[in-house]
DNA sequence: CAGCATCCTCAAAGATACTG
DNA sequence: CAGTATCTTTGAGGATGCTG
């Protein structure tokens, strides 16, 4: 036997490594916000309460499947809340919590990293496409 | 005519959106770091330059693939160097650049965020699936 | 040792149609 | 207005085999 040896090593290990992952605080929130259109909902809201709607138009492009699903996700995770305003035809807000307000403080953190070292990524990536050729 | 009207209009507003989204830096870190090895790799790193089997055992369950991936990807960015040494066998080392350490801060930033928010959202998330069930 | 080339799978994102 | 339900698509990621 131990015929499946090295694969089921790399399997176990996968999967420790997995469980490691889950569990670690950074991964957790790095899935989190690498979500396509959470860093832009959570943003969105930055500039204060909004409808449904108003988000839709904001996020140009997003579908409505995806901003229902991430304006769940949010809800789900304390980022946002969700208010319900029974009228005809019914009115949905949506508003940053003080831990979703705390989210968009570090998502500006990483704005200002970008700002000022993505053009020297840029420049990098032109040297290496350079030699590439 | 106008018959798709109103989907051409998303479909621009999609466009547009989108071009947006590609020049944005900050969404350019997030795409970039949001990778499932980046984060990892540049942690790994943070210990010092290490050749590629090093990574591939601390980095278990990475593919290959996923791995030469992900190193190209960031020596692209000028965020690691790749050494080869022309021994036999081979011998490939990987390090850190400035600008890699630079964002090994930032993501630094995060853990500490992470650390002190996450729990918050775990019992978030607790209260919002008991109150679906 | 450190990859590259190929095939394949499956889950996430989008399109579409319908509704309280 | 603010969704839900369903179907389809796409491409990231993994498995595998081969090589300088």
């Amino acid at each position: 036997m131990a015929t499946t040896t090295a694969r089921q090593r790399r399997e176990k290990a996968r999967q420790e490594f997995d469980v490691y992952v889950a569990t670690c605080p950074s991964r957790r929130l790095l899935d989190a916000i690498s979500d396509k259109w959470v860093s832009l909902v959570i943003v969105a809201l930055g500039d204060g309460a909004m409808r449904y709607s108003e988000l839709a138009t904001r996020l140009a492009g997003v579908s409505q499947k995806m901003l229902t699903q991430t304006l769940r996700g949010l809800e789900r995770d304390g980022m946002v809340t969700r208010t319900v305003t029974a009228s005809v035809p019914v009115r949905v807000d949506y508003e940053l919590t003080a831990l979703g307000e705390s989210l968009r403080g570090q998502l500006a953190l990483m704005h200002v990293w970008a700002q000022s070292h993505m053009a020297e990524v840029d420049r990098a990536r032109e040297v290496y496409d350079r030699a590439a050729s």
